[in-house]
DNA sequence: ATGAAAGCGCTAACAA
DNA sequence: TTGTTAGCGCTTTCAT
C-alpha cells in the first residue's frame, strides 16, 4: 500500500508541492481559499506530512530519548524509575516534548543509540567514562548524565553518601553491632560499571558512620543484591542460612528492603522489634508498605525534570554558542525518613 | 558545530560516500582492509550515520508508539500502566524494538502523531470511532487498540463485563444491598469518551449482578471517580457526606479502591469488618497493600504483550499482502482474587 | 500569491 | 571491489 506523499497531494489539488507545504506550515504565505482546498484535498487522501522526513531538514525531531541501565521490563519493575520518569515526563507534556526510552539491545547500547532519533540523551546509571557515552560526546550530541559520575557534560546526583551516612549512623547510634548490609550488585563490578558512582558513593556513607564510632565493619555481612524485590528476598535468605543473625539491616534501595522484610517476617521476626530496617530512595512503595519503611529520601522527580532542564538548557547554550565550560554538576540532598521499620 | 556527515568521511578516508556507507551496513561488500580504513577515520571525526535519514529511506525506524489516555506523568503514576508497558517492553527487548511514548499534548494528539517517526502505534484507551484513530485510518499507518472498541483494526481487551459481573455477585451474595461503587468516571462522559467502553463494561458487570439478584440499582450510590488513590479517597469522602453508609464498596480500579480504604479506615472503620471491598485489575499494589486487596485479575502484562504481538503482525501481514480481513479481536479471561479486603 | 529547484544525509540500483 | 547517480519526502530560498 503506497504510502500518499506531498506530491501526490499537490497534483490532485492542482498545485506545486511547495503549496502543499505552506498550508500545512506557513499558511499565512497563501491564499486563504487556496489553503483551504489543500487542505481539504489532504484530508481526503489521507495525507501527512512524513516525520521522518521532517525531522531529517529540521535536524531535530522533538524526542528526548532516555538511556536506562537495564532492559525496559526490568527498569518498569522498579519504582524509583517510575517516579523518575514522571519529572522527565512532567517537563515533557509542558514542553511539547515526546519520550523515547532505549535500554541496552543484546547487551550493547550501540544498537539503540545508532537508531534513535532524538534531540539529546538522559542517561542514566552510566559515567561519563563509559564507552557509549564518549562516543556521544565526540558525535557532538547533547546529553546529560543522572546518578553518574561526570565533569564534561552536565549531570544530576544526589548526595549518595551522605544520606548513606545517616541511614548506618541512626542503627549505630542505636546500639545496633550486627546489621546485614544488602547493597546494590553494581558495587561490585558484576555488570559493567553501571551505576558504579552511585553503588560506591552509597557504600561509603555506611563505612563512614561504622568507622566513625568504631564498629567493625566485616565484608561478609555486606551482600550484593539486585535491585528489586525478589533481590531483597533471597539476600536475606542467604544471610540467614550462612549463619547471619543481624538485629538491623541497610538496603541500598528500597525494593531490596521490602523484599528482605518480606523474607524476615516469613522468617517469623517481628519488624521492627527484632529488626530494624532503613532503605534507601524512599519510593512511593516505601509508605505504601505496612509497616512503612523507615528510607534515605532522594528527590526522585525533580530529579526528573532537573536532568532534562539542563538538557534543554545544553541546546540553548549550542544555538547561543555560548562556550560549554558550564557543564553544571548538579547535587541534589537526601534525608533521612523514619516510619514503621525503625523504633 | 557542524554535524560531520558521509561526505565528509569519504573525503578524509578518500573514497566515495557509497563506501562509507558499505562499511557500515554491508561491510563484506568491500575489501576488509578498506572497511577498516574507513571505520578509523569514522571514529576518528566522531562520526555515525544520521538516524532521521536512514529511517526517511527505510521507510521504517524500529520506534513503536504508544498512544496514552492522559499526560504522560499521569499515566506513570498509574500501576496498571507500569505493568502494562512492563509487557510491551520485554516483547521490544526481544525483537530490538524502541518504545515511545505520546500523550495528549495540549489536549490534542495530532500535534504529538504528526511529529512520530514510529513504525505504528500501540493505543491505549480509545475507541475506534476516535477523531484521531480514524486519522491514523485513513494515512495506512498501523495500529492496534488496547481496552477499546475495534471492529476494523485489532484489538486487546478483557473480559471487563465478566470481572465486573463477578465482582458484584460475589458481594451480594454476601448479603450486602448497600453497595458503594466508585466507577471510572470515564463512564460518564466527561473526558471525551477515552476508556469509554472499558467503563461502560465494566458498570454493566455491576449492574447485571444487582439485577439478577433483583437487588436495586441506585444511581446515587455510583460516583465517577479518577483512577487514582487520591480520587478513591475524595469519592469516598463525598458518598459518606452525602449520607451513604455502605457496607461494602466495589472499585472500578485498583487504584480507587486503595483510596478509598484509607480515606474509611481515617473514619474509624475496619476493613474488611466493617466495609467489604473489591478492586478492579490486581496491579501489583493490590497485593503489596496491607489488608490485601481482593480485586478482579486481568492479564495486565501478558496484554502489553499480545498488542505489540499483533502490531509485528500487522507488519508481517502488509508486506506479505495477505488481506486485512483478519483484525483479530483478543479478549483475554478475567477472574476474582479474594485477598483481605473481604471476608 | 505561487512555483522551480536545490538539498537535508543517507542508501541502493546500476555501472565501471 | 568501488564509484556514479538517483531518489526517500519534505522545506525553503529565490524567482515569477
Amino acid at each position: 500500500m503506497k504510502r500518499i506523499n506531498i506530491a501526490d497531494v499537490a497534483q490532485k489539488a492542482g498545485v506545486s508541492p511547495t503549496a502543499v507545504s505552506f498550508a500545512f506550515n506557513k499558511p499565512e504565505q497563501l491564499n486563504s481559499e487556496t489553503v483551504n482546498r489543500i487542505r481539504m484535498t489532504a484530508i481526503e487522501m489521507g495525507y501527512m506530512p512524513n516525520p521522518m522526513a521532517r525531522a531529517l531538514i529540521a535536524q531535530r525531531s522533538g524526542i528526548i530519548g532516555v538511556m536506562l541501565p537495564q532492559p525496559l521490563s526490568t527498569v518498569l519493575a522498579n519504582p524509583y524509575f517510575h517516579t523518575f520518569l514522571q519529572g522527565i515526563s512532567s517537563m515533557c507534556d509542558e514542553q511539547a516534548l515526546s519520550l523515547m526510552t532505549l535500554s541496552p539491545m543484546n547487551g550493547s547500547l550501540d544498537q539503540a543509540i545508532a537508531r534513535s532519533p532524538v534531540d539529546g540523551f538522559i542517561i542514566v546509571g552510566y559515567n561519563e567514562a563509559h564507552h557509549e557515552v564518549s562516543l556521544l560526546r565526540k558525535r557532538g550530541i547533547q546529553y546529560v548524565l543522572v546518578d553518574g559520575d561526570a565533569t564534561c557534560a552536565p549531570s544530576v546526583n544526589i548526595d549518595d553518601e551522605q544520606g548513606a551516612y545517616l541511614a548506618a549512623k541512626y542503627l549505630i547510634d542505636k546500639g545496633h553491632r550486627d546489621i546485614l548490609i544488602l547493597m546494590l550488585d553494581t558495587a561490585f563490578g558484576h555488570a559493567d560499571e553501571e551505576l558504579h558512582g552511585v553503588a560506591m558513593r552509597r557504600m561509603r556513607g555506611y563505612r563512614r558512620a561504622f568507622d566513625e564510632v568504631g564498629v567493625v565493619w566485616r565484608d561478609e555481612w555486606v551482600l550484593p543484591s539486585v535491585s528489586s524485590m525478589i533481590g531483597g528476598q533471597q539476600n536475606f535468605d542467604a544471610a540467614y542460612e550462612q549463619g547471619l543473625r543481624p538485629t538491623a539491616l541497610l538496603a541500598a534501595a528500597d525494593a531490596i528492603a521490602i523484599g528482605a522484610i518480606q523474607a524476615a517476617i516469613r522468617r517469623g521476626m517481628k519488624v521492627p522489634q527484632d529488626l530494624e530496617i532503613i532503605g534507601y530512595d524512599d519510593s512511593v512503595l516505601a509508605s505504601l508498605v505496612q509497616p512503612g519503611l523507615s528510607t534515605v529520601h532522594q528527590p526522585i522527580f525533580e530529579k526528573g525534570r532537573v536532568a532534562l532542564e539542563l538538557l534543554i538548557g545544553e541546546w540553548e547554550n549550542a544555538a547561543t554558542r555560548i562556550t560549554d565550560v558550564s557543564a553544571k554538576q548538579v547535587w541534589l540532598p537526601t534525608h533521612l525518613v523514619l516510619r514503621g521499620t525503625t523504633t
